[in-house]
DNA sequence: AATCATTTTCAATATTTTTTGAAAATTTTA
DNA sequence: TAAAATTTTCAAAAAATATTGAAAATGATT
């Protein structure tokens, strides 16, 4: 396979997935082209390569800062802006990690607080059913929340690669 | 609040969270529907009770069951098909993070490994940029994967729940 | 085997999401 | 400060996705 050809299947699979994430299709082929990019692109560059319009790279780019994978980059006697996404996997996924939690975990785990504190008869098998669901998942969010914490610091820790396969 | 309320929010939460993970709406407020359920719902039921379509009802149970996260139940006496959601959270998670393995990292490794033998001169600053890419994706995959069996596992293990503490 | 009950399918429709592109706003240069 | 370059916005159009509902298929009962 060549090079060109690669990165295609790479931008396309990649977008892919993005999908199946709960990502638009064009931001993650954005992220993805900027991060097999040796150099900061601008946004006629986004454009000419994915064949998109100039409208959709700015919304995509705006929200791939929001989510603190792309940077802004000044080149000195360049007019245009350019953009350079975060190329080590490991701060991407810690990055996404941060931001999915912040966004999605935390505010779960907020209503499911609340939904602990349901009036009812405990007795009743509705009531029971429901809460023991509402507490399982507390449970699992917590425990899941120390587990991602471990995911973002596992690189560095050399100990932990040991257990990891100790228990598996 | 009250129990009809509380669960009226339970389900339109867990919809929406769905969005957020590439899972359609409606197939994950059928799914905490029966989640919540005391017993096992019929097609009838689902609709009365989502106010959805049987032909939607019929699709995303279908789905749910090929997901592995709801169960046909028979009803001795009864004619109608039933269905029953597993209602422990962590066997629902350990479900949908092995098909998502299977369905999505799994495939993603294997586009890795062939993307990682592209033709090229390893000096070229392109090649280069690109084949790191590649390369640390393939390296966080392997690790994700030993993290998510580990996710899997450490309910019933505890040594973990130490281990997590303490390196946190 | 005919009738009734239930489930499944799928073309048509509705809804949601994404994309476009031109106008407006902003920034830079002269 | 006016003109040129660049970025941003956003209403309208296009594309993708989800939903409906009625007809067909399947299964159960008499």
């Amino acid at each position: 396979m060549k090079v060109s050809e690669a990165k295609q299947q790479f931008i396309s699979t990649w977008g892919a997935m993005g999908t199946h994430w709960g990502i638009n299709r064009t931001m993650a082929q954005v992220h993805a082209l900027l991060m097999i990019s040796p150099d900061p692109l601008n946004q006629d560059d986004i454009m000419a390569q994915l064949n998109i319009s100039r409208g959709n790279v700015n919304m995509n780019i705006r929200e791939l800062i929001d989510w603190g994978l792309v940077d802004r980059v000044i080149i000195s006697g360049e007019r245009k802006e350019y953009f350079s996404a975060e190329k080590d996997i490991w701060k991407v996924a810690t990055q996404i990690i941060k931001e999915r939690k912040k966004r999605e975990l935390d505010p779960m785990m907020k209503l499911m607080d609340q939904m602990s504190k349901v009036e009812g008869d405990r007795n009743d098998k509705e009531v029971k059913v429901f809460l023991d669901t509402v507490t399982g998942i507390q449970k699992f969010g917590a425990h899941a929340d120390d587990m991602l914490g471990l995911l973002v610091k596992s690189d560095e820790n050399w100990f932990l690669s040991t257990v990891l396969k100790l228990i598996k």
